[in-house]
This record gives C-alpha cells, sequence and structure tokens, in this order.
DNA sequence: GTCTATATCGTGATAGAC
DNA sequence: GTCTATCACGATATAGAC
C-alpha cells in the first residue's frame, strides 16, 4: 500500500506554510491511511502524522473523523457519465469496455483507495454500508436497468458489480497470488465475458 | 442478522446450569456475532451478554478474543472433498454443479456466519487476510488448480473465488435489493454460466 | 493558525471473593 | 465454576496557551 503522493514537488521536511494546498494533503493522506487500515483502525494521530501536520489541526479543519472521511471519499467520477459510456456502442462487446473502464480506472491515482476505503468501511460499519447500498441503489443500479433491455435488468446490475466488488477484495484486501499481481491484459479476457454474460445476455 | 440459535429447547433465562453445553452456547454467539459487527467491534461483553454467561467466563474459557475468535471459526467442511466434489464429473456441467453447492451451503446453519466474520475480519485485518489468503492457496487454489485442464488454472480458480467472495459482500454486508433477497432458483440460472465460463473453458 | 495537555469514554484482561 | 470490581491502555475530541 502507497502512502500519499506528494502534488506539489514540496519537501516533506520543515513547517508547512500556512493555510496553503494543506488540505488537499490531508485528505490524500486520510484517504491513503482509510483504504490500508479501514475506517476504525485509521487514526487521526497517523493521518495527521503522514500528512506532516498536527492532529489537532484536522479536527480544526474538518470538525470529526466523520467528516474528514466522507470529505476524503468525495466521489471522483460521474456515475451517469460511466453507465452511459459503458452501455452505449454495440451491445455485444459491453464485457470488454467494461472490463477495459475498470481495470484502467483503477490504475487512475486515488481512485483505488476510495474504493477500498469504502469497501473496507462497508464491511465493518453498518452506516456506512447503508450509504453504499443506497448509492448504488440510485446512481448505479437505477440508471443502468433503464437502459438494459433485458429481464431482471437490477439483479443482473448487481451481480456485475458482485463481481467488481469481489474482484476487489481478492486481489487488494486479500491479496491472493497470482491474481493480486496480474496484468491487465491477463486478466481482461477472462473478465470480459463475465460481464458480458450478465449485461449482454447469453 | 439473526442471533445464536439455540440448540438444546432449554429456556434462555435462569441461571445456566455449570459446565453443560455452555462452550457450544458461547461459540454460536460469538460466530454471530463476529459475523455481524466484525472482529474489532464484536465486544466480549456482547457476546457473553448474547449467550447469558459472565464475560469473564469467556477469558475462562478460550483465554484471549483472539482464541475465542479461532474457535469459532473452525472450518466446518472439508475442501478436498469440496474440490472432488464440484470438479468430478461432467466438465460441461461444473457451473451449475458448483453454484448449486455454494448456494446450498449458504443455507445450513453456521456457514455463512463463518465465512461472514472472516470476510469482516480479513477487511480490517491485515493478520486475518494473510490466514485467509493461505488457506485459499493452499486448501482451494492448489488442489483445484491441479484438477483442472486449462491455462491459468490458479487465476481461474482465484477469479471464480472472487465472484464468490463479491456475491458474499454485495448480498450480505452491503445488502442491496433485489439481490439480497433474490431467491436460489433466480441466482442460479446468471451465477452458473459465470463459473462454468471460469472454470469450464470457453 | 498551530500545538500542548487533558477530559472522557471504550475496550480487553485480570485478581480475588463466593 | 461464576461473578464483581478494577486495571491499563488506546482512542477521539476539546480547551486554551502561544
Amino acid at each position: 500500500m502507497t502512502t500519499a503522493e506528494q502534488p506539489t514537488p514540496r519537501k516533506k521536511t520543515g513547517r508547512r506554510p500556512g493555510g496553503a494546498d494543506t488540505r488537499r494533503t490531508v485528505l490524500e493522506a486520510a484517504r491513503a491511511e482509510f483504504a490500508a487500515r479501514g475506517y476504525e483502525k485509521a487514526g487521526m494521530r497517523a493521518i495527521a502524522r503522514a500528512a506532516g501536520v498536527d492532529a489537532a489541526l484536522l479536527h480544526h479543519y474538518f470538525g470529526s473523523k466523520d467528516r474528514l472521511f466522507m470529505a476524503a471519499l468525495e466521489f471522483p467520477v460521474e456515475p451517469k457519465a460511466v453507465v452511459e459510456l459503458v452501455l452505449a456502442g454495440d451491445r455485444a462487446t459491453v464485457g470488454v469496455r467494461l472490463a477495459e473502464f475498470l481495470l484502467g480506472l483503477w490504475e487512475q491515482p486515488g481512485v483505488l483507495d476510495r474504493m477500498l476505503a469504502l469497501l473496507r468501511a462497508a464491511a465493518t460499519t453498518e452506516q456506512v454500508a447503508q450509504l453504499m447500498r443506497e448509492f448504488v441503489q440510485e446512481e448505479l443500479v437505477r440508471r443502468a436497468a433503464a437502459e438494459l433491455g433485458l429481464d431482471q435488468p437490477e439483479l443482473r446490475t448487481e451481480l456485475m458489480l458482485s463481481q467488481v466488488i469481489g474482484l476487489a477484495m481478492a486481489r487488494y484486501v486479500i491479496g491472493v497470488e497470482p491474481l493480486a499481481s496480474a496484468s491487465r491484459e491477463e486478466l481482461l479476457p477472462l473478465l470480459a465475458p463475465t460481464f458480458q454474460g450478465y449485461l449482454g445476455g447469453a
């Protein structure tokens, strides 16, 4: 698990100037910590240390651990756009398109951290699980089901999503080999037919 | 999440007789609590309350929370037998066979609780994740890969497993509808082709 | 804005009375 | 075997000095 990337090429040591992009740095450190250790084990002190600021400052900026968590999870992609992007075009190749999009998305900085933080938190905090449930329901399933021309569109969409969740768990949380180290090129031809089966039909 | 079932039809109230099947009752309560709330949030006090015994008794029996967790997770099925059962027979129908077995297994009392406890704990405790990783590797993947006559047998087995994990997460942890309430009969025809794709070939 | 010191609460574990 | 009382420790959150 990588520690927070430094966006500006400023040295980590030394006193940080007041009110600069400290906020962004804190959010990135929080994201990494929440992703790696889960919500309860994350620790405000550890986040502060990773960001190079004092622990009390976090409360000053965000008020509480809950609110910091929420702020760190701000979703980076527009669900509406994703659904349209994937479901538009030839329905016979929707599987590859989705697999390609997903594997590419996870390589984008910050995205995987957000997903893992959300998953780890949802696993142990019912409140977060409910949040995720509602998000999935409203933002993804409802939209996707409307465009799918198949029977049981919600069930199919959610099964597709369950494969996405399970892949993240097996690959990054459990870390089982050789899956964890498998390349995009190895995964794509095995993953695409599964997605195709759920969203394509037969 | 259901609370621990009472194996013997004894009343829950009133003083529990010394050294009877108290141990089993505690283990069931622990399993339910670990499954529902995860390892760290489980709470010895809560487990003791659910089992109708004193908290100090748990330490007396099991020594520590770790050891109680281990005892509660004792695996109820023989991996070797499962692999043989599923992979034997016509390879063209391995998907349905696995899906049927899995959905049936989860309806068996205690099995789902064990799986959820393990998943929730693995999500936040690296030590448990490592345990699960080794178990999956040694007991499942190695065996299954040896019997599969396909390319990348480990990867295929693990992708199959990732779908199993994801299904458990989506259905029971996130609890998204209509997947969470879907019946065996609804899931089977959608799930079987996925397993078939991973383990069957094409 | 930034940091030190502390309040308050939760936990697992333990000692010892009955 | 069973329970009461307590310890030691970690966490978030906060008050207040600079």
